[in-house]
DNA sequence: TCGCACATGTAACGTGTTACATGATTAG
DNA sequence: CTAATCATGTAACACGTTACATGTGCGA
């Protein structure tokens, strides 16, 4: 999913400045999926004005960048739903942790818990923030509350997973390294 | 994780050719993971052998390009081993599939429907690829193991899900523009 | 008063993909 | 005879990030 795309989901339900489609796109509502820069979605908005995808009204204010707020139009709405109707790529996985774990017999007890621990505590955020979007949710189409219930239970499963598994992982560290690493 | 990466933790116990490589990490034993192309393959590998990170041995076939099979170095080993020790990022996840799902009420119940039994098919194989593997590096680590069995638990929870609530999502499909579809 | 949230935008840079060029062998 | 597999490599391109530039108002 490219950002022209993802300005298009955002609009589609919403009114909202480049700042604010940032902010969902990192820490809100969309962040479980994607993470766009300033330097990406300036532009692509631009685009989208450009090709009649969006209208955007100006509110000026003193001394302050002025206020750009985009809509969607009607050719947008259309044009994202047909986008939609295009063969889609699997998903994506990209984990740092994955390949730590898989080499964890050479790396020290103590670096492989810490890891586990932050990947916990993340996940448990990430969960947490996941049933809160569907209760603020809750007007929303019932679509949007299924993939907010998918998405928390793989997660339910990836935490009891580690929950389980976990210590297992880190007994399979490389104990010398630790001893080695706590000698220093 | 950049290509550079990727290439040191294949050969970290293999050595491979670049050609190879892109097959492991686009069919095998990485491809869960990760998905790099020749044109960022070769260009590193180059790199890594200037860097000291890795040798290469040649050995010319009549007719063929020569097969250029790669080695890693102590200090390829070394330094790769310590890339692990750096703050690693969250997992990142890409999925076009929950976009489609969170707008699935203004798209065709056909559509959703096919969509959903791909993605299962494919959840299916990639389960059956990642056991697969689990026998084929029984004489690896076990945290190679590990990782598997955890993948493996994931993809179990995930297919589970779509099983049980994968009709609910069809059910909130756009009916009328499956009949619109189905006369046409 | 220090830093953060708001608010927009550009230029340089990094990283990777796609498409092309080249060519033998082998399985269907 | 045609497509796929093996095998390497480059150049153009796409896409996105990081860092910079600019500036106000508010809360600790």
């Amino acid at each position: 999913m490219n950002v022209s795309t993802l300005c298009l989901a955002i609009l589609f339900d919403q009114d909202a400045t480049g700042y604010e489609i940032r902010k969902l796109s990192t820490e809100g509502a969309y962040s479980y999926f994607v993470d766009a820069s300033f330097g990406s979605i300036y532009p692509a908005l631009n685009k989208l004005k450009q090709d009649g995808l969006v209208t955007m009204q100006i509110e000026h204010q003193e001394g302050k960048p002025a206020r750009k707020t985009y809509s969607i139009t009607q050719t947008g709405r259309r044009q994202f739903l047909e986008s939609l109707f295009e063969p889609i790529k699997h998903d994506v996985i990209k984990s740092e942790f994955m390949l730590m774990a898989r080499f964890a017999n050479y790396l020290p007890k103590a670096l492989v818990a810490k890891r586990l621990k932050d990947r916990q505590e993340h996940l448990k955020q990430t969960r947490t923030m996941i049933d809160d979007l569907r209760e603020e949710f809750s007007d929303k189409p019932e679509t949007v509350q299924w993939v907010f219930d998918y998405t928390s239970s793989c997660l339910n499963a990836n935490m009891s997973y580690l929950k389980t598994h976990g210590d297992q992982l880190c007994n399979l560290s490389d104990i010398e390294t630790a001893e080695r690493d706590a000698a220093e």
